[in-house]
RNA sequence: GCCGACGUAGCUCAGUCGGUAGAGCGCGUCCUUGGUAAGGACGAGGUCACGGGUUCGAGUCCCGUCGUCGGCUCCA
């Protein structure tokens, strides 16, 4: 055979020697989608441009303007970082350096940490070799021959690597000019040149395979995109997050704070975030009455004997608070609700005609999480989880998950989230004998799951292996404004507790049965739901959220009498109001409740006094002109009670 | 918990070579009564995170503790 048949997308044909290179094959499609090409897809597998073709093949050819690339490029990226590194700071040792979701990093070890001030360094030198363009060229060398230069270099991680990833005869080396050679099965891009935009980011410590005990290495994160403009958005972007961030709104907006004398990852809810709270909590009690839940309420602490029954001292030990020692036993505080929902099931006989019974608490729970986890409400060491166990019968299982899946997507809706994913975690079908529950349990549940997801037409990543082991999952993960994704719902089967706690019902049989149990909660913690919809909503919450609804504003003291008039009047009314009387300008007044993000500013002069007027600016319209106050309240009512995400 | 950085007024931050602390915002008082994003003057406010050490002398140098931040690991 002395030609070979290319296969092209658009499925055309194209018939070349064998040993052609995609490069090649680029170039008699085009000598600019050759220019422009980045890396092949040979037979579906990403390949170097330079790799030739042997055999038949259908052949992709990538650019810039294929997703799938990126990964590549952020990996040349990161070998361009290892390069201009071992260049400044020749004594460095290599680890690992992949490309991320956002970017890349390199794993690196150097006695000396890296600074912010090296990092720029680092990168200046990148920009440099850069714009030499040293091609990237895979060799192929014994495997002995790599493991001696290595060794020979110091680079254990490497040697290891090379150890550890394969046991083939050769192994594959990238080189990127003359000095930097990388261990690697690539594939990159074809030259160093072709990477156009990147920035270095970080420095932060890393263990060698993730390990404690190992060695600690330096990670320097960086991040690449095909143009300027990209990275300049995905820079501008981080920049929004920085300003979105919860810990400095809570601050500036009063909502929260964290006390040191009280302890790290504890919260103190102040007025205005309290206000929040009770608004989505009035909410949510509404819902839970509404959807057959019934609200119970349950305490902090429990006699250790509790956590051994459910299994909390044996795997859970090192999450909890340290137990109290107190003179009739030792007491436990609660880092999860599940066991008290189950007491109080298990506190009468159950008749399948009870069933399903739906227990919600907004239950605080404690957990000692590792001190340096802690971060602002995302992740504390006491929370509030918008909880609920669910006990009913194998029949009932698939309505029970729909209602839990329409909740959650009731969730979303009134809370302004319009994009989310869903995951469905399902076990190895019992495999790995780690999983609790039998194989009729799994498939009961797992099959409510999707039939639930698919009745609504949700589609969601399957996830296999991935449950807890006490039962599968489904995940629902809010997208936010600015397009970062939350993990926050979950509903979740458990098939441990109600053994370990005997749980049953008896059944038209007259025979005792175990019920199953599904958990479930939708905010996930009260604390972690309200710190993403700060973020998600940049701290300007919707009009029935916002602590402050209105602020009056009188131009001079002379106004000040009618304004705590008309503060009252709205007040009746139901709207949390605000006068601001100091003696300043109108300017002053107006720029301090922007800043406060306030939905609407009433201000109110001689003319509006004298005519019994509004003047209603709002947050984002600016000055909407005179109203009387019962437009303003036919305006503003129908928001509020509609809890409009938008207003 | 581990690695790194950091901790100065309520907030954001400056403070050089070790010589007992500064600014802006905020706060208070006064002046100003101004029509849609910052009017002016004066004033109060500090155990320089905490504890120890070095030094004639420590915000500054060293050690420890606590906390914060960025990561690792983990997670609602």
């Amino acid at each position: 055979m002395s030609h070979i048949a290319v296969t092209l997308p658009d499925g055309s044909q194209m018939r070349v020697p064998p040993g052609t290179t995609a490069h090649e094959v680029a170039e008699r499609i085009s000598p600019g989608l050759a220019r422009a090409a980045l890396v092949a897809e040979i037979d579906g597998t990403l390949t170097d441009l330079s790799a030739p073709i042997e055999g038949d093949a259908s052949v992709r050819i990538l650019t810039s303007r294929n997703e799938e690339a990126l990964e590549v490029y952020r990996h040349s990226a990161a070998h361009l970082l290892a390069a201009a590194t071992l260049e400044l700071f020749p004594e460095t040792k290599l680890g690992v350096g992949p490309p991320t979701k956002q970017g890349f990093f390199y794993d690196m070890q150097r006695e000396t940490p890296f600074t912010p001030a090296d990092l720029e360094k680092i990168e200046a030198r990148m920009r440099a070799i850069a714009k030499k363009d040293p091609k990237n060229e895979r060799v192929w060398i014994p495997r002995e021959e790599a493991l001696a230069d290595y060794k020979r270099q110091g680079e254990f991680m490497k040697c290891e690597l090379v150890e550890e990833k394969t046991d083939e005869p050769q192994v594959s080396i990238y080189k990127t000019g003359d000095r930097f050679t990388d261990f690697c099965r690539g594939p990159h891009v074809p030259s160093m040149g072709r990477i156009k935009a990147f920035k270095l980011l970080s420095v932060a410590g890393a263990y060698w395979k993730g390990d404690e005990k190992r060695e600690r290495l330096q990670r320097v994160y960086g991040t690449a995109f095909f143009s300027k403009k990209d990275l300049r958005v995905h820079l501008r972007r981080l920049e929004e997050a920085k300003k979105r961030d919860h810990r400095k709104l809570g601050r500036e907006l009063d909502l929260f704070s964290i006390q040191e004398l009280a302890g790290p990852g504890l919260i103190f809810w102040h007025p205005k975030g309290g206000t929040v709270r009770r608004v989505m909590e009035d909410w949510l009690r509404e819902q839970l009455v509404a959807r057959g839940y019934g609200l119970v309420s349950t305490p902090h602490v429990a006699r250790h004997g509790l956590w051994q029954t459910s299994g909390h001292t044996e795997f859970y030990k090192d999450d909890m608070f340290k137990p109290m020692e107190l003179d009739d036993s030792l007491y436990q505080l609660k880092p999860m609700n599940c066991p008290f929902h189950i007491l109080i099931y298990k506190n009468q006989l159950r008749s399948y005609r009870d069933l399903p019974v739906r227990l919600a608490e907004l239950g605080t729970v404690y957990r000692y999480e590792r001190s340096g986890v802690m971060h602002g409400l995302l992740r504390v060491r006491g929370f509030t989880q918008d909880d609920a166990h669910i006990f009913c019968t194998p029949d009932q299982v698939e309505s029970e998950v729909l209602g839990c899946v329409d909740f959650g997507m009731e969730v979303l809706r009134v809370f302004g989230f319009s994009q989310f994913t869903v995951e469905l975690s399902t076990w190895d079908g019992g495999k790995g004998g780690k999983y609790a529950g039998t194989p009729e349990e799994w498939k009961l549940a797992e099959d409510g799951l999707f039939e639930a997801l698919r009745k609504r037409g949700i589609e969601a990543s399957v996830m296999p292996d991935e449950a807890a082991f006490y039962g599968p999952k489904i995940d629902i993960k809010m997208v936010d404004a600015i397009g970062r994704s939350w993990q926050l719902s979950t509903i979740q089967f458990d098939f441990n507790l109600p053994r370990r706690f005997g749980l049953e019902y008896i059944g038209a049989d007259g025979k005792a049965h175990s019920p199953v149990m599904v958990h479930r909660a939708l905010w996930g913690s009260v604390e972690r739901f309200f710190g993403v919809l700060i973020e998600h909503y940049a701290g300007a919450f919707p009009l029935w959220l916002a602590p402050v609804q209105t602020a009056v504003l009188p131009i001079t003291d002379h106004q000040i009498e009618y304004a705590e008039a008309v503060a009252e009047e709205l007040r009746k009314a139901g709207l949390r109001v605000e006068v601001d009387g100091r003696s300043e300008k109108i300017g002053f007044k107006i720029r301090e409740a922007q800043l406060q993000k306030i939905p609407y500013m009433l201000v109110v002069g001689k003319r509006e006094a004298e005519s019994g007027t509004l003047s209603v600016r709002h947050r984002k319209k600016g000055d909407t002109g005179s109203r009387t106050m019962e437009e303003f309240l036919d305006h503003v009512r129908p928001l509020i009670e509609s809890r409009d995400a938008s207003a």
